[in-house]
This record gives C-alpha cells, structure tokens and sequence, in this order.
DNA sequence: TCCCTCGTTGCAAACTGTTCTCATTACGCT
DNA sequence: AGCGTAATGAGAACAGTTTGCAACGAGGGA
C-alpha cells in the first residue's frame, strides 16, 4: 500500500529560524550549513565539540563538508546566537548548541580527559552584572571556567 | 673622591624566594629568568601582558632574551606560582604577576581595546568550589572572564 | 524553466601563538 | 679551574584557525 503523497504545495515549509534569519540579511541556505546546524541539533544541548570533531562526525556519516566551510560556519551559527563558542585554554575551542532552558551555564572542566560538567550559578551572573555596572563597562557575556579533575582521573 | 668598596663578603645576598624556589629543585638561576621575573616586579601587579610583550618590553631597554626562553620561563613561573595564566580568547594568553593581595581576583575585558579590569567576588569561588564538589571534582582553579564594551568603546 | 548574479564552497597556502630540536653556552658544585 | 648538566638561542615544527581564489550553485527575475 502505498502512502498518499503530500501535494507539492505542502512542501514549501514555512522556513526555519535559520533559514529566515539568513535570508534576511542576504545569505544563503546551504546544505553544508543545514548539516553543522543539524549534527548540533541531533546530539542536543550540553555537548561541546570542536570544528575537527564537528569535520569527523560529519565526514563519518557520508556528509562531506570541509574543514574550511565548518570553521565559516560555526563563526555564522555564533554570531546567530545558534551556537555558544567555550575558550577552553587546551585543545582548540569548542562550541554547543545554544539552549534556551540553559541559557547562561557555566562549565567545570577536567583538564586531563577534557571531560566537561555544566552548571548554573546565579551569583556568578550577576557578580558580571556588578563588576561591568561598576566600571562602567557594556556587559556582552561572562563565562565561569573550573579547571579541576574529574573523579577518574583524580586518583592517579 | 672615591666611595669605599664594600667587603666581597657582603656580596653574598640571601637567594631571593625564586632563587632558592629553583635550587632545591636542581634548576638554575640565569640572568633571563631574572629579567623575565624583575620585568614582572617592577610594573606591578594588575598589568596583563602576552609573551610577545613581555619580549618586547625587554628587547626595547636593552634585554635580549630569545622568544623560546620568555615561553619557558613563563611556564615555569607559573608552575612556580609567581605568575598566573589568563586565557582570554582573543591574541594569546596573558600573564601577570600573582599578588597575595588579591590572590582570586576576575577579569572584566573590552573585547575591542583590549582594557581588562580587575574585580574580585567571593560568590564566584564559592560557585566554582560548589560546582566541583557537586560532580566529585577536585577543584585547581576557576576563572570568570566577562566580555564587555568599556566605555570608550561601547559608544561607537 | 532557464539565466544571471553574487554569496558560498573546497582546496591549499598563509597566519598566529606556542612548543620542540639541537648545537652551544654557562650555572653551580667541588 | 674543571666538570656535568641545565638552560639558551635560532629556527623548524606544530596545532588551530583564517584567507585567497577559482569554481560552484542558491534563488530571485524574466
Ligand atoms: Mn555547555
Ligand atoms: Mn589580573
Ligand atoms: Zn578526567
Ligand atoms: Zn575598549
């Protein structure tokens, strides 16, 4: 038995944030940027991964996008405020969907297995609301990095 | 009229914590790791400088120490705990000379001009302690870095 | 539907900040 | 003063990221 077909009509899908965020300021969709978007969007929020790691995940499931065009694009999504980019001091940066449930977390890292924790601290945010406040400063983001080890590697 | 010289034996100075730091662990005392550190001391604490500036500061009065060694040697007072490392995203880390003054301070960076201020805030390190004992990590260091406009830049 | 334009891609080369290699120098112990 | 070995200088190597450019293709108009 076979499934009726949606009209063609139906298929103009009204487009999605992305889509409609980019066409308004005279870019384009692509499938390169639907891919990265996507991959982010698969795994869910709390996952931090490098380009390199965006560029082998990609490559592994049969989607080629080259490196070049992932650094582009993870900038783009960052600048949409799709992404978050993390400036964890080793191994290159790291970037994860932007979550609105979670929007201002902050990040406990093992420095030796690059295992990452999140949290929420309401005291950290405004201790940024206060010293920008204080000297006058336009707040854009703050972000609370604790380096420590994680249980496994803390015994030996 | 010739000042009289003092005794050789006088020469002989206690070795200053860093010198004493070193041999008791089988390093050296150089006339670079001496620059390096003086550098440091002289323009005070809450001054934030790359390895580049550091070497070029020291290239500009007269010092010559080769780039590598500056990297050493940041490294190892770092290790020593004389300096501490700031990881602000954008050109290089930064060091500055740790005081006991204000051991756990935080930094609030114009993304623009570069100008970083200090502040400090107790909620913070209690966050980080919090959040590493939350998830069983042992805690080494947290550091909150807030991206901001500073005055002059925020208005175009 | 075909076209044209101009934003985007892939590739390699360039760049930036940092570490490494290795021959040479020199600290500090006796 | 002589010796063993840590440290230095110079440049190559390196990792992560950006850029230049020719080819490509998204998508609005005819
Ligand atoms: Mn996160
Ligand atoms: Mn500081
Ligand atoms: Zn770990
Ligand atoms: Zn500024």
């Amino acid at each position: 038995m076979k499934l009726k077909l949606i009209s063609p009509a139906s298929y103009r899908t009204h487009p999605s944030p992305f889509e409609s965020d980019l066409r308004s300021d005279g870019k384009r969709m692509t499938p390169q940027r639907k891919k990265v978007l996507s991959l982010f969007e698969e795994i869910g929020s709390g996952i931090h991964l490098s380009a390199e790691e965006v560029h082998s995940k990609l490559t592994i499931s049969g989607e080629k996008v080259s490196l070049a065009t992932i650094y582009r694009t993870l900038r783009l999504l960052v600048k949409m405020t799709f992404l978050n980019e993390l400036d964890l001091s080793e191994g290159g940066n790291r970037f994860e969907l932007l979550s609105h449930d979670h929007p201002d977390h902050h990040h406990l890292i093992c420095i030796r297995c690059g295992r990452t924790e999140e949290f929420e601290n309401n005291n950290v945010i405004n201790a940024g609301k206060a010293a920008a406040k204080n000297f006058g400063f336009k707040l854009l983001e703050s972000s609370l990095n604790v380096r420590a080890l994680c249980p496994k590697c803390s015994n030996k």
